[in-house]
RNA sequence: GCCCGGAUAGCUCAGUUGGUAGAGCAGAGGAUUGAAAAUCCUCGUGUCGGCGGUUCGAUUCCGUCUCCGGGCA
């Protein structure tokens, strides 16, 4: 990383850690701008259980990247790297310092390392692909993929349906394998000098308390309406990447008559927590993270002066 | 008070014709290239409720006690 790069910060951590109460606080002590890393936060409509910041609180610190697709409209990766590119440029052309704050963490991995030169999704593609791995299986589709890209299919667990579904749509779509895509990717760094900062408690005892008492509150706060009224619009379901996000997919399934209430708060929360494990599973292995611990009161100056060193 | 069921992993339970036990969920660790709040991989020792008895050996059979259901009074 060249020293004439210009700084940005990325400010990272689990759900429920504390990242948006310490970005606004930075954002009003610091000439700082907040760009939203989150692949809930970008629909509108969904705003108590994603835990979005309320109005009052982006009228003292603006986030970008909140609100900007439909619950019925996928948003992907590689979308968010152009959309956040094109926000750091201009964050930084008017003499301020980009400030990310979110917990996807691969919106924050392909932001720094980049993406390989692959095609976007194809609905009829992915379509076809997902009526065949509901008539056949998975493990028959990886072994479709074995076939036409041995590389990729020895990468991929013959069970991710994920995966190996996407591996096949960019051999159907562009006639080349993914692994050749691959081999291809043409080297990047972002151009910043990115300070990171991790923040999470310490015990994950009190993240999974926080994470419990969090879901509590947003039920109290109406989440439930809030669901009931995606359902009401008639274009959405589950099978969409917006209403998988985590409460809302057990928020519909209680709402289907899958299981009780009780029930549902029960696999919200610990939906919750796997993902918050996922998270730190990133998080750990994140080159030259500073770690800051949550619990600590006198956080924002912690913060601070590590913007003062940059 | 009596009768019948239960009591085994954090939870729900299976099982051992007597040789100290295993699933699901939870939890933990990991992977992660246009759906990522997604998708997937790996990880199972626990006084088998307590105390006695029978037995080479009891979580398993017997007795008894405790607790939890249900029933009868």
């Amino acid at each position: 990383m060249s020293p004439m790069l210009p700084p940005a910060v990325f400010l990272m951590g689990p759900t429920a850690a504390g990242k948006t109460d310490l970005a606004v606080a930075l954002a009003q002590h610091q000439n700082c701008e907040i760009i939203s890393v989150d692949s809930a936060l970008i629909y509108r409509g969904m705003d108590i259980g994603s835990a979005k910041p309320d109005a009052a609180t982006l009228a003292l610190a603006p986030h970008h990247l909140l609100d900007i697709r439909e619950p019925s409209v996928a948003y992907s990766v590689a979308e968010f790297c152009a959309d956040a590119l094109a926000l750091m440029a201009d964050i930084t052309a008017r003499g301020k310092v980009p400030l990310l704050v979110g917990g996807t963490m691969m919106y924050y991995k392909a932001l720094m390392d980049g993406l390989a030169d692959l095609p976007a999704s194809d609905a009829d593609i992915r379509q076809q692909l997902e009526a065949d791995a509901a008539a056949l299986g998975i493990p028959a589709l990886h072994a479709r993929l074995a076939v036409v890209d041995p590389i990729a299919a020895q990468r991929l667990h013959n069970t991710d349906s994920q995966r190996v579904l996407r591996a096949l749509e960019v051999y159907e779509v562009t006639g080349e394998t993914l692994s050749s895509h691959w081999a291809r990717q043409a080297d990047y760094s972002l151009p910043y000098t990115v300070t990171s900062i991790g923040i999470w408690p310490p015990e994950r005892a009190i993240l999974h308390q926080r994470i419990e008492q969090r879901f509590q509150l947003m039920l109290e706060q109406g989440f439930e309406q809030e669901v009931l009224a995606l359902r009401d619009r008639g274009d959405l379901n589950l099978s969409m990447p917006s209403m998988r996000c985590v409460g809302y997919r057990q928020m519909w399934q209680y709402l289907d008559g899958d299981y009780n209430y009780e029930t549902m708060i029960h696999k919200g929360v610990v939906a919750t927590r796997q993902l918050a494990k996922r998270q730190l599973t990133w998080l750990r292995k994140w080159p030259d993270l500073h770690y800051i611990d949550s619990m600590e009161p006198k956080l924002a100056f912690t913060v601070s002066q590590i913007f003062d060193r940059m």
